[in-house]
DNA sequence: AAGAACTCCTGTTGGC
DNA sequence: TGCCAACAGGAGTTCT
């Protein structure tokens, strides 16, 4: 579910309750979600202080004060919310979790010093915990061979042209692999592609010119990718079915969205006539529009 | 060895 | 109305 926008949505909703509190109570519903979770979990998370709520990719890192790091993965369904301090009563329109009491694949809860109950739920239970030593984050296999932020000054056309050289797979399936550029997602994906009005089918070694040189499509695109993640962390991301902010908040991106779930529609491109097409890539559905991708 | 297919899980939706 | 297949924001594992 959660890209990176819905999962930096997150971080700055969590930040503020998390960072500074200490784990009073850990309370674990099941052994696993997608994966096992860390032996002993409750039991090494209490009293434990958080110092920092960062994000990497899609993960969510929660540094301890014993050095180790709580990195937690929302998957397609994952969702955190927080019961503050005496809300008990629902409020007309407030999200069910704010009014208190666990729910139905409510999978972990952490109670915290300050008071906060955060709760972690995930219905179809894609997503995972696990519990690092801090100084070995940069070398777990999870975190080892992830690509650059796309939002960070690493991610330039010249890397994105050089890492895709020679690439005989999709443009959209090279985008949504973590080791190229890590955070991106099926939605951003098809809406960055439509920005920089390339085709979804386009081999993604044809971004690099004879040259070896970024050349004007891997120029277009690095600043779409920017701007599709910047304007939809504006938004709050998107929500399509379930995701809320931690306060439950909707997010309000997907009024944005030029092609994606938007077959049959008109491409909203200035004076492109095109309609809205859906394929399927790699299992998944790519939106977007032939006339203006190419 | 790259690239595609399959897999995990539950809930919702759309077509008949 | 009911039933059932298709599909959903991810990504590790297994195949070809």
């Amino acid at each position: 579910m959660p890209e990176l926008p819905e999962v930096e949505t997150v971080r700055r909703g969590l930040e503020p309750v998390l960072a500074g509190a200490a784990f009073a109570e850990v309370v674990q519903r099941r052994k696993a979600l997608r994966f096992p979770l860390p032996e002993n979990f409750a039991q090494r998370l209490t009293g434990r202080r958080v110092e920092r709520l960062e994000r990497r990719a899609k993960y969510l890192l929660a540094t301890l004060d014993n050095g180790e790091v709580l990195a937690m993965h929302l998957g397609m369904s994952g969702r955190f919310t927080i019961q503050r301090p005496g809300a008990n009563a629902q409020r007309p329109g407030e999200f069910l979790h704010e009014a208190g009491g666990s729910s139905a694949h409510d999978h972990v809860e952490f109670i915290m010093s300050n008071g906060v109950v955060v709760r972690y739920n995930d219905v179809r239970r894609f997503g995972f915990m696990a519990l690092l030593p801090g100084d070995e984050l940069a070398t777990h296999k999870l975190f080892c061979a992830l690509g650059p932020e796309p939002l960070g000054p690493a991610f330039t056309p010249q890397y994105l042209a050089q890492t895709l050289s020679n690439k005989r797979t999709s443009l959209k399936a090279a985008l949504l692999d973590q080791r190229i550029v890590a955070g991106l997602g099926n939605i951003y994906v098809c809406e960055a592609l439509h920005r920089a009005r390339l085709s979804p089918r386009r081999q993604a070694g044809s971004l690099t010119t004879k040259s070896g040189r970024p050349g004007a499509r891997a120029s277009r695109l690095v600043p779409a990718i920017k701007g599709v993640l910047e304007d939809a962390i504006l938004a709050g991301g998107s929500t399509l079915r379930d995701y809320r902010a931690i306060d439950g908040a909707l997010g309000y991106f997907q009024h944005s969205f030029a092609v994606y779930a938007r077959l049959g529609q008109r491409c909203p491109r200035d004076g492109c006539k095109g309609i809205v097409s859906k394929i399927v890539q790699g299992g998944r559905s790519t939106f977007f529009c032939p006339q203006c991708q190419r």
